[in-house]
Order: structure tokens, then sequence, then C-alpha cells
RNA sequence: GCCAAAGUGGUGAAAUGGCAGACGCGCUGGACUCAAAAUCCAGUGGGGGCAACCUCGUGCGGGUUCGAGUCCCGCCUUUGGCACCA
């Protein structure tokens, strides 16, 4: 067969027959299938993009045969860095060279065979795209979701922007592994931590790797405990976050971060000059020598002093950089005794270190960090942590002096970046009212063409004059509007949604459509998504469905992270390696549906592995050895009809296969489906050298392979399928289900072990009882022999495997 | 440092606590052929034995069990993630 012709053929077919178009009258058999929509990059499909649309199009297709109406879209993540950095360096203006590389993207993605229904296809960059993110993010500020604040942020100095705590990798840029610098300034942030508890608890809910679900545990971070607050000797006071208030008697010093607005109102005149040196060095520090916690603790005394309101003890106040501004109070209270990163500070800065905990055995080695009995703690002696966590924070909350709290290690979503390729933000900032939100009937604020966008650590549209002044929706004074741009991420965190209803142009999507399509039933992509794309879309979600736009909680049902192919070397592919290989060449030769299907048996999907093509080969042989068996049945004549052992046999195969494929596809266990498909063919094939042969049950048989295949090479089985006189589509059949009947056999083979040692074969007939069975396998040769005088103490069968004979 | 996952033939990899290595690749032998290619068939974890068979074997050391690659405890290695989060 000539691949490259059949696939050719077969795609021309299913694109004048609408094959993939999604039907909306099916709505309630819909199956929604999703796979991560790429950025269009300009240089050809690589294998990853084939490792992850491929097999989870096969998914698709098995779904479809299932009898599901699926709707499986495709689309481009067209907003973003690459591109703009290419105008940098070649003067192609992003917009060009986004859409012609979609164009050719478009042409590959549809070489691959795939279902995708382009009917519904979306790309961000797109003005009918990009004005519903500018009318969520106006829904999120209207709803107090999205707001402006001056806060230190990462800066990278190479991108000339400012990203998200996601987007920082090791103290560097993710994208270019530049060093990151703090900023002061004043961004745009989604309040996703209004949602940390809720993002938190649903993900029981998930059908997600494990994996997955324990790294947003992890980056939501909750953290039960309380707050107490200290009073200033000065007057005045704070408070600090604690999950140790039971240690609350061994407090000695208490620390604000360098940031803490506090620490320049209460440090004390002759410390001023050496506590401003230590925030000024602060800010300077990169995040690298920040986040290193082998680094040693620094900090300064800033002369004031605090109460501890257990025991009214004087104890001094000091700043670190080891308190974070952002996180709990920005305040820490000193344990040395009971926490090592106290005890080393204190060590060094000689402050008291206090015992509060016992310890176990009569053990004294400080720091002690686990929970234990309280001592020297007044009233509180005697009472374990737990307790006394619990009665101290209950008589702080009764004084007012504190009370139960919880935090969480979540920031809220920074989302401004001063970049040109980006969508725009539908501000106004005007003298007279501020922030002002423009009209939605305004929508889209059209992002403009001619704008430099030579980085300079500027916006950008900053310097587009025609762009930036404009006049205030409110008051109709002269007004300037917002310079930065939006994180690609917000384009991605609802584009699931627009799908379904990609062509509305009265709202983002009708909601009642939406309510019906949505969640996605299986969503498919790569696991470096995980504390991003995949958090923000789900607050995303939770976010429109309580402003009263959908009525779900969660966007992806079920999720499965395709692994990742590596290079022949085993490291990730990389152009700086040199270890990039290129479908295409493997493409020309053997076929989208042969490459397709050595993805998919060559490794475990959701492993992934070096890059290895001795395999192809393989796999065009099986295909062909499909095609030689099913043609060559289907020619064959002859009268036989009987159902003898031979066609029980491979009866037995046909149904065991079916049951299995299915298992293993539902479950996206790949490899193992098609290693059930390779012993089907070679069933028929041993079936095929009998003599008196069944042809027409060997037919049927054929017609099953040919049905079970079709997921995996689709144009393939629609080839083989028209040549065996098929009608229409073979994926408009329905896939085969097995019959538990024929998976009965007549008769078994058991192994029979004695001590749990083999030590000889019996077959039975299957409907024999277990104590049947014993006896005779306690009369079988090997077995005889060898329990002859012995005690038998105990006697186990396991049905269809094996009997195991325990002697003394 | 903390959390999670993984470690199985020459190789890609399989195994609801039940015959370890399915299905492939590679290799060896055979059939077909003048010959080769293609195709088909058989064999293929280590050691021992002429043989039927025996024995060892899933990173290492223990344990539970009639039975452990699988469960438990302690290590080693690798890979991901988090990392001053109070």
């Amino acid at each position: 067969m000539d691949m490259l012709l059949i696939e050719k053929k077969w795609r021309e077919r299913w694109e004048k027959d609408k094959l993939y178009s999604f039907n909306k009258a099916r709505l309630d058999k819909k199956y929604y299938v999703l796979e991560m929509f790429s950025y269009p990059s300009a240089a050809r499909l690589h294998v990853g993009h084939w490792y992850n649309y491929g097999p989870s199009d096969s998914f698709a297709k098995f779904k479809r045969m299932q009898g599901y109406e699926v709707f499986e879209p495709m689309g481009f993540d067209a907003f973003g860095l690459p591109a703009e950095n290419f105008a940098i360096k070649t003067g192609i203006h992003p917009k060009d060279s986004t859409y012609k590389n979609i164009i050719t993207m478009e042409e590959q993605l549809k070489q691959m065979n795939a279902s995708f229904d382009w009917d519904y296809e979306l790309k961000t960059c797109s003005p009918d795209y990009y004005r519903w993110t500018q009318w969520i993010f106006l829904q999120l500020f209207k709803a107090g979701l999205a707001y402006r604040k001056e806060a230190p942020v990462n800066w990278c100095n190479s991108c000339n922007t400012v990203l998200a705590n996601e987007q920082v990798i090791d103290g560097r840029c993710e994208r270019c592994s530049h060093e990151i610098v703090r900023r002061n300034l004043t961004q745009w942030f989604f309040k996703i931590t209004d949602y940390a508890e809720e993002l938190l608890q649903d993900l029981d809910k998930l059908d997600w790797p494990q994996k997955t679900l324990a790294m947003q545990r992890n980056w939501i971070g909750k953290s039960i405990g309380g707050e107490v607050e200290f009073q200033i000797e000065n007057g005045g006071s704070f408070r600090v976050f604690t999950t140790r208030a039971d240690t609350l008697h061994g407090v000695s010093y208490v620390v604000l971060a360098p940031e803490h607005p506090l620490v320049m109102q209460l440090v004390t005149d002759e410390k001023r000059d050496t506590v401003a040196k230590y925030i000024d060095m602060c800010s300077k520090a990169s995040e690298i020598d920040r986040l290193s916690s082998t680094r040693e603790k620094t900090g300064e005394f800033i002369g004031a002093y605090a109460i501890n309101p257990i025991n009214n003890e004087r104890i001094p106040i000091l700043i670190a950089d080891y308190a974070l501004y952002s996180y709990g109070t920005g305040a820490v209270m000193g344990v040395p005794a009971h926490d090592e990163r106290d005890f080393a500070f204190a060590t060094k800065y000689n402050l008291p270190i206090t015992r509060v905990i016992g310890g176990k055995d009569g053990k004294d080695d400080l720091p002690f960090t686990e929970h234990g009995t309280l001592v020297n703690s007044g009233t509180h002696n005697g009472l374990l942590s737990k307790a006394a966590i619990e009665t101290i924070l209950n008589s702080l909350e009764a004084e007012g002096k504190g009370g139960k709290k919880i935090n969480y290690r979540l920031r809220d979503w920074l989302v401004s970046r001063q970049r040109y390729w980006g969508c725009p933000i539908p501000i106004v900032h005007c003298d007279c009212c501020g922030e002002v939100a423009i009209p939605e009937d305004q929508l889209p604020v059209e992002l403009p063409y001619n704008v430099d966008f030579t980085p300079n650590g500027k916006s950008p549209l900053g310097k587009c004059d025609e762009y930036i002044n404009t006049v205030c929706p409110k008051c109709g004074k002269p007004a300037k509007r917002e310079e930065d741009t939006l994180d690609t991420f917000v384009c991605s965190s609802w584009y699931y949604l627009r799908y379904p209803d990609a062509k509305n142009d009265k709202m983002p999507f009708d909601p009642e459509l939406i309510n019906k399509m949505l969640p996605v039933d299986k969503y498919i992509g790569g696991a470096e998504h995980a504390c991003m794309h995949l958090l923000y879309a789900r607050f995303f979600t939770k976010a429109l469905r309580d402003l009263g736009y959908l009525k779900f909680d969660e966007p992806f049902t079920s999720l499965v992270h395709q692994g990742l192919i590596l290079g022949p070397d085993g490291n990730k592919m990389s152009k700086s390696r040199g270890n990039v290989v290129s479908p295409d060449s493997i493409i020309q030769k053997v076929g989208a549906d042969a490459f397709r299907l050595y993805l998919m048996f060559g490794f475990s999907y959701i492993e992934g592995g070096p890059w290895n093509e001795t395999g192809i080969d393989s796999i065009v042989k099986f295909i062909e050895r499909i095609e030689r068996i099913v043609t060559s049945t289907y020619k064959a004549r002859g009268a036989h009809k009987d159902m003898n052992k031979a066609e029980k046999d491979l009866n037995f195969v046909r149904h065991n296969t079916i049951k299995r494929v299915t298992a293993d596809t539902e479950i996206f266990s790949f490899n193992t489906a098609i290693a059930r498909l390779m012993e089907l063919v070679n069933a028929l094939n041993k079936y095929d050298t009998v003599r008196e042969k069944n042809i027409e049950f060997m037919k049927s048989v054929c017609l099953d392979l040919v049905l079970l295949i079709a997921p995996f090479t689709p144009c393939f089985a629609e080839e083989l399928y028209e040549i065996i006189g098929g009608k229409g589509s073979v994926l408009n059949v329905s896939y085969p289900i097995f019959n538990p009947e024929c998976l009965i056999r007549d008769e078994y083979e058991l192994a029979v072990q004695i001590n749990s040692k083999n030590r000889d074969k019996i077959m039975v007939g299957s409907t024999l009882s277990n104590a049947e069975i014993i006896v005779i396998a306690k009369a079988a040769a090997n077995i005889a022999s060898a329990i002859d005088g012995k005690t038998i103490v105990k006697e186990i069968v396991i049905p269809k495997r094996l009997v195991n004979i325990v002697i003394k």
C-alpha cells in the first residue's frame, strides 16, 4: 500500500464529508477531548507535537467509535515572547510572523490524520478572541479580583519584564534562564489567593495524576496555625504568624521583614544608618542569593523592644531577610530552642535560647523541633504541644491578642507584562477618576500595529502616543491607557471555554451551551504546567462560576500527562545540544499512521524516553502483516463452517484482544494495547495454516481487527475497510465489544506448586470445583511422589492460575 | 534539607499479592531461493545437566505471607517538584 497516497486520499474524503464536524444535536453524548494548544513556532512540528497529539487523537477516535460525539478542537496560543524576540532580531513584525507560522502549522497538523474540527479553531492573538480575554479581565476587575498594587516583583533583565512567581525557576527566568532581581513596581494582580482553600479542597474531586495533585497542594501550601500580637515597648503592636504557639514561652526575639513598614518607624536614631544599609543590601540581592537556604542568616537589631504577650518578657526586635514580607504578617517570632533556623540565627547573634518543650527519653539536644510536653512555660507546663496550641491560641483570642489563623504559600498572580505582543489591558488611568474600565461595548482595545518594541525596560505600548493617549470613559478628560499587556497565561486560562462557541461575537461563550459542553472530559498535555496553566485555569473557572457565567467547579475532569521524548543521547531535545530529531523524513518514508503507531508502541505514553528509531521498520512490517492477512482472507473461499478447537482458540484471542485493547486504550496504555493487536495478528496467521478453514469466521475476525486498529492507524484502516467492502467511514462503525462467554475456556492449564515451587502442570476442566482440582493436582506425576508420606499443611487453589500444596 | 516517583534480560518494555520477562527489537538456527532480499517457522535471563529436569534471578539488607517485582521497615542510586513559608 502506498501509505502517503492513501493518507492523502482519506484526508481529502474526510474533509469533503465533514467527518469530524461536531454535531450539537448529540450533546447528550458529548465527549470533550482536549490537547493543550501550541505556540505557533516557526520550526516544523517536532516529535513532541506528534507525541502529544497523535496518541491522544487515537484516544479521541476510540471514543468516537464507542458512540460518543467527540469534540476535539485545535488552536493556537499565539501571543508571547518568542515572536517578539524574533521581531527584535529580524525586524519582522510579531503579527506577521505569527500568522505565517499558524498557516504552516495548520497544514502540518492536518497531515497528522487527526480528528480536529477546524471550524472551532481559535487564535489567542486575534481581536475576536482577545476581545473576550479583556472582557473577562473587566469582570474580574469589577468583582475586585483584579487589582493593582505596588509590590516587590520578579524582574528579568533579559526579557525586560516582570514574571509571576510560578515563572521563576531557581531564581532564574523560566524562559531565558537569566537571573531574576527584585523591583518595586505597581502591577496588576489576580486575586487567586481568594480561592486558595477551594483550589486545594477540589483537588480531591479530580482524576489527575497523583504527582500533579501533590504539586498543586504544595504550591498552595496550606499552613494551619495562629497569629500572636506583640505590643511594642514604646507603643503600637504587630502580629506574627506561627504554627507553634506552644513554644510561645520560648520566644527570645522577633524578626520583621526588611520591607516591613514598621521598621523605619521603630528604628532608634543610633541604629538608623546600619538598618537602612541592611535594607538597601537586601533589596539589591538577587533572587538566587536570597533563595539560598544554605547561606548564613543575616540580620540587624533595630534598637526597639517588644513584649511577649504570654509572659510579658521584653524581647529585642530585629530585621532579617529570612522573614518574608509577602508571607503571613511579614513578622516572625524567634524560638531558638525549637526551630533550626532560629537556633542558627540566635547562636550567631547571641540571643537567649530557652527550652520550653521537653525532649524524648531524657535527651536534651537542641534544637528540638518535634512536638512534646511543655516545660518552663508557667501555667502551661505539662501540656502536650497539640493541647497547648489550642489553649494558648484560645486565650489569646479571648484577650484580643491573636487567635487561630490559616496561611497559604500561594501568592496573588501577577499578570502585567512590560511587553508588546500580548493582550492589552482594557483600563484607562485618569487623573480624576483613577483606574477606569473601558466600557464593554468598546472592546476590543486593539493592539496597535506600528509600535517600537525595542526593549528598554519600558512597556512598548507606553511609547506609542496614538495608543496611550485617550480620554477617560467616565469624565471625558484626557487620560492614558494602561501600557502593560497581560501574561499569556491569562489567554490560555479560558480557551477551553471558548472552543465550543468559538465564533460567538456577542459574548465570550454562551453559558447554556458551555454548561453542557464542559468540563473537558480528557485533557492531555505536559506536566510542566502543573503549577501554572492548570492552576490558573482552575481559578478562572471558579471565578467565572461565582460571577454567574458557569455552573461547574472544575474545568478538567480527567488529566493525562504525556511523557517527554528525549534526544537519542537521553537528554532533553534542544537546539543548543544538537540532539533534536525531526520526524519529517520518517513521515515522508512511512507515513503519519505508521509514525503515530510507532510512537504509541515504542514508549510507555506517560513515561516517554530517549528517542530510538530502530523499531519503526517493525511497525511497518506489522502494518503490512495486517494488510496481507486481511486481504488474503477476503479473497479466499471455503465452505467449512465448523467451530472446532482451532476456531475456538482464535475466537478466544479475538475476544481477549477486544477486551484488553479497550481497557488499555481507556487508560492511555497504548503500547500494551498494540501488543494485544499483534497477538491477534499472530493468532490469525497461525489459524491461516489450518487445512480446513472457516473462512466466514476468519473474515469476521479480520473485520474486528480492522476496527480495533482504526483509531491507531486511521487512514490505513479506512483503506482496508474499503477493500473488504465496508461502506462509509470505518470510524463511524461501532468499536467491537467482547463477549465474556468466548473468554471461558473448556479447560485451563494450572501450575502445581509444592511449597510455592513449580513442580508440575495439569489441565483441568473449567467447571471443576477447587476440591476436584486438588484431587487431580495430587495425582500428577511429579506431585504424587513428592507428597507421598508427607503431612499436607495447606492446599491453595487460585482459579485459572495455580495450585499450591504446602507440606511439612 | 523536605515531598513524590522510579530502579526488571543485550535492548524498548510487560506483569488486580499467584507460573517474572507479555509484545517488539536484536541475535542464533531452519524453511523457501541458483543466490540475495522479502516472507514464514523455531530458539533466545544466568549457571548446571546428554536428558526429563535442577538451581539462582526484578538496585541492596531485613520483614509480613503458603506465595513478594508488587505490601511493610531501613539503606543506595536516578529523575522530577519544593526549598529561609515561620
